[in-house]
DNA sequence: ATATTATTTGGCTATATTGCCAAATAATAA
DNA sequence: TTATTATTTGGCAATATAGCCAAATAATAT
């Protein structure tokens, strides 16, 4: 493969996958609002605090959240509220 | 999960997922310059028919590419050449 | 019809992801 | 210190995805 410059593909491939679960895109969409800890997306979403904090550790490796601690309550963040733009692109395929 | 519309969530985690292997982000990369047939893209990447293939019924099924036959050929194409502006947004991150 | 070239599909194993439980850690309060 | 609340981590079984081979299909030519 030319033109093909391996760590920026695997970047790009790591902020694809985060967005590539319904839990977690549904996260990235509440974030655009306002910022939200764990446990508020535990009520919301209904799976367990482990799975949610799972969730939300994929979208922090791909730095697609920051977090913000007060406390033990943990916030997070959206590091780049546009990241959702693209769909605008397709968004007549939706 | 309020505000939630599963279908359109639905279907932006399978374009999501499209996008999320490296094989497919660089063929989707490839496709903003010209189509290509798949044994061209089998030359490039290396792998066999069967699983460029098969990456390419992936994008398809996102609705991200179409298909034009001539004769025996089937050319890909962007159907959303916009489909990676969303980078442009995080290009700081890559 | 047979052959040729291009692509897709089925089947299989290997690997990766998901989501739960239980245990561990972090920060604060009593 | 112990307790409490919030979150993360380890481990595991279930499910999903990836990639190869071989077989099947598609379009065209001989």
């Amino acid at each position: 493969m030319e033109s093909f410059d391996k760590h920026t593909l695997d970047k790009q491939v790591l902020i694809f996958k985060a967005l590539a679960h319904p839990t977690r895109l549904w996260i990235i969409r509440q974030l655009r609002e306002k910022d939200y800890c764990v446990h508020e997306f535990v009520q919301m979403v209904g799976d367990d605090f482990s799975t949610v904090s799972k969730h939300l550790h994929v979208l922090k490796e791909a730095h697609l959240v920051s977090i913000a601690k007060k406390g033990t309550t943990v916030y997070y963040r959206l590091t780049h509220p546009c990241i959702l733009s693209v769909l605008g692109c397709i968004e007549d395929e939706l």
